[in-house]
DNA sequence: CATGAATGAGAGTTCATTCAT
DNA sequence: GATGAATGAACTCTCATTCAT
């Protein structure tokens, strides 16, 4: 495959991956890309074979993106606390941001594809992550911002948390307001406390 | 409608309520129920426009009967304490019981179908669940079992965190070990000591 | 399925075989069969699954009433010289009818679905006809009408020489004469003299 | 057309070769084609416009080779029963020989064409191989090894029977003990005995 | 000459939905 | 009420064929 295709297929994953925040997964057909693309029927099946393997590539494209989670997060001075509230902010915002986002597709994703517990992308940025803010914590223990026993546990306890607010978003719907006050309550159980 | 046709339309739930516990929401089609009923084609139409209204019906006859999350939790001379437990460990084994359930398929449908945060049973049993175990807290802090601050907010962390732990259990996969731990976990926040 | 059913897929049957019998086996699309049904695209897949299957069960029914392949050759005081001179006569005219027949569509049936030498229906009649024919021979020969050494083999021999003039007829083409010259050709091996 | 060019043409005809011994003709696509070979789609454009001419040009090719049919069985001092036993064997061996042939290919691409009975490569095959059996039969006949009333219809007797035997083997399906045994059964009718 | 990306027609198949009985 | 045959829209996928490079 030459350098156009290279290109080519970056230009399909990307609609692809705009078709997949506005209709989910399951309801995408290769219809749907082809007429996003603006390609012909079977242009689209000389790159990709199914809408599974077209999502697996969006996935695996952000993924690529995307380890720098706390990127924003982080300056120079920055104490534990603060890139704790930052991560948790832009958290936020991702939470809020309903239609442009991979979230639902994803989940509907690992419905039909009960990947086994190894080469599950989500587990390996789930823990992923877990870990960093096992980190943070510890450090935040270090320097007396926070308190934890477990800090393990409590990482997950957030990781879990998030996933919950997330699909909750994605569900039932949740306001900002919701977020602020689950942030706050778990900054307290650490012991850290928050003025608004 | 005649007290037959009553019958008849429970049946179809009962069928129906089988196939999207085995299959979500999305892949269920108005011929996997004919078929799981045995019956006919047109008849089905008799009763339900589409598999939307089908599943409704569904959630809506389980929420009618299930509004008794803690009915196994309680008796006479439980403490806060013993029954918060005990509803943790209900809920565990209902997050284990992967395919006997309506979780996926539940989610399917919330995705599909972004009703206003109104009429919306998904809402209206998470808000309850939540108030009933914040009188618990409540309940527990007044006897001296528990500590919290804002028993609102922690109410509402323990049920963002199921949500958390049970769309994990979808996609990532969970184990009882893990489940076993963050309910420790938020237990040592409450203040409660859990031995194993 | 009931009555009104049975009938349908007959007439399904009946004009898939002219479509056969027009365009051979493998060039017959479901969709030529929905038109020559002028039923909707679905409709035949109530019926059939595939081509293959259709064609099977034109097969099977023809096979079902035409295990009389001699029926037009008995009277009641032929000799088995007349019997088989009107069996050679009536192959005649069926290897002379180009469309209407199966012969082609039957050999790229077979070409594409080697089945075993069992439930191979073509070879059950294959071997029926052979030991027919053999059993004539026996009779003339007892009658001394026909000489032969093995009787078997000479009846499979007629047998083979129908199937390659068949498919000549099919591939190269053949002529009323260049069969008479043949079965002329075999009856004197048989020790008949055929006058013309 | 330069030399490379023919070159390039006779290396595409074999590859088709071995492409339609496998599959036959009609499942045959010049993607097949395309792929044995390993040249581009549009360079196969650029010797044959389509599988039609491309099967056709096989069989030229072929039949330029292999008017020899009888090379193998000629020797110095053969009589002219030998010849043909030895031919009749090459025969066998060629029908039992079930894949590495283009017997179903060329059926199938006859059956598609239905060539005029002149420029039909497969009728002048037959017709000329007939009248070398004819040929050596006369002369069997003045060296008493032979008998035949007409031999050009023995001769193309012969012919039809094999022609009949090899339809047989590609759809029936045939063994080496039947062929012996049709061999034994024409040599007899020609007044030759074979011990076995 | 040669390449191979791109096109689009067409075959297969499944279902939601209707309707005569 | 109940049936199930029938319809037709919508999707998937494969190739023959073309054409810019």
């Amino acid at each position: 495959m030459g350098e156009k295709s290279v290109q080519k297929k970056k230009f399909i994953l990307d609609k692809a991956r705009e078709v997949f925040m506005e209709k989910g997964y399951k309801r995408v057909t290769m219809k749907d890309i082809v007429e996003a693309c603006d390609i012909s029927r079977g242009g689209l099946y000389l790159y990709f074979a199914d809408t599974n393997q077209i999502f697996l590539e969006v996935l695996k494209a952000d993924s690529e993106e995307a380890d720098d989670i706390f990127s924003g997060s982080i300056t120079e001075d920055a104490t534990a606390a603060d890139i704790l509230l930052l991560f948790l902010q832009e958290q936020k915002k991702e939470l809020l941001r309903k239609k442009n986002n991979l979230t639902q597709a994803t989940y509907e994703f690992y419905f039909e594809n009960k990947l086994g517990r190894k080469d599950n992308v989500m587990k390996k940025q789930f823990d992923s992550a877990a870990r960093i803010i096992e980190k943070l914590l510890e450090t935040g223990v270090e320097n007396d911002e926070f308190y934890c026993d477990n800090c393990e546990e409590a990482a997950r306890n957030i990781m879990f948390l998030l996933e919950g607010l997330r699909i909750t978003a994605q569900t039932i719907g949740i306001t900002g307001d919701e977020i602020d006050r689950q942030i706050s309550y778990i900054l307290s159980t650490l012991g850290v406390e928050v003025v608004e």
